[in-house]
DNA sequence: GCAACGTTTCACAAATTTGTGAACGTGCAA
DNA sequence: TTGCACGTTCACAAATTTGTGAAACGTTGC
């Protein structure tokens, strides 16, 4: 069970699952080297072998990586005294992460459903659901970190079910 | 003050306004007929004032329409007697219905990692990290209602403050 | 029936995005 | 210095998306 999983079904999977990927609105490229680096065993990849593992050329990696990494999805080191970097998946929590940049890119609108409210007054029909906007997004930019605590401690007594029952300091 | 909005103010900010929202996943035109129906102070619109008011072809709200009511982020109705359709925005809790169905629009992915896990196996690391995935993505559809239930209450005290403070059923 | 009106569909042009091959730069090794 | 392996950048071709004008459609009112 659970025998080697053949590596055209598994990129017909990465496929599939970055194109979910997209519709949160990941490009197309970084949502494939994400889903590949998500779901392939390895923990660190050079660019390289992202490209060859993903049967794509060089140069679309690199664009995707630099677009992976700014958005703080992927992680760029370099192995002591290596001369190549090589990207890696948080591997802790990866959707604490990965919410946690939603959020801030969120910001924008609230800014400028502000802007929004300022131009059109808080009394207009428009002024007012501007301002809703605005309250929306700042009341559930307030709200994430409360729930990615509940998330974080969710996650830990789900993935310690496994270890011994008793280890209080665990 | 909070005179009136020059027209052409009106329109950049709502494209300013659209852009923000294809940031969040809502194609371009979708994106600027909602800015517009969030922006202006109107009620209801026919698709002929939407293509007048933004200065775009008819052809181009069509689609446009469509892809908002199908999402459930425009109200499709008829006035009694009139015999043309008009769209409006739902005008309580707009927010709390597109995260509603945002909160649907994620179902995707937890199926996909669900598959995800049954492919690589729960001990590969690749496996666990689509386990992790579906688990989150399960914890916050979960959480989603109870924190819209939060956003309503303070949503009601934020703009119940100007009522008057002892209108009991008011 | 048929003219008037508003909406949708269709085919196409323009603009944007996507991914490639090839050239270039960098650092190590012989 | 030369050779080599890797990564990035650039220009271009292919594919996709976007928005339009024109025609088709359906509904109302005469």
């Amino acid at each position: 069970m659970t025998g080697k999983v053949e590596r055209q079904d598994l990129l017909r999977f990465v496929e599939r699952f970055a194109m979910g990927l997209t519709e949160v609105g990941l490009p197309r490229m970084p949502a494939r080297v994400f889903a590949y680096v998500l779901v392939d065993d390895a923990e660190r990849y050079t660019a390289a072998e992202l490209a060859s593992g993903l049967r794509v050329s060089p140069a679309a990696i690199s664009g995707a990586v630099r677009t992976l990494v700014q958005a703080g999805l992927l992680g760029k080191e370099r192995e002591p005294g290596a001369r190549v970097d090589t990207y890696r998946v948080y591997d802790h929590d990866i959707w604490g992460v990965i919410t946690t940049q939603r959020g801030k890119s969120s910001e924008p609108i609230e800014q400028l459903a502000a802007e929004g409210v300022a131009l059109l007054g808080p009394d207009s029909p428009g002024g007012r659901r501007m301002r809703e906007t605005q309250e929306f997004y700042a009341f559930f930019r307030r709200k994430l970190p409360e729930i990615l605590d509940e998330w974080h401690e969710y996650r830990r007594k789900l993935f310690d079910a496994h270890a011994d029952a008793d280890t209080g300091s665990g």
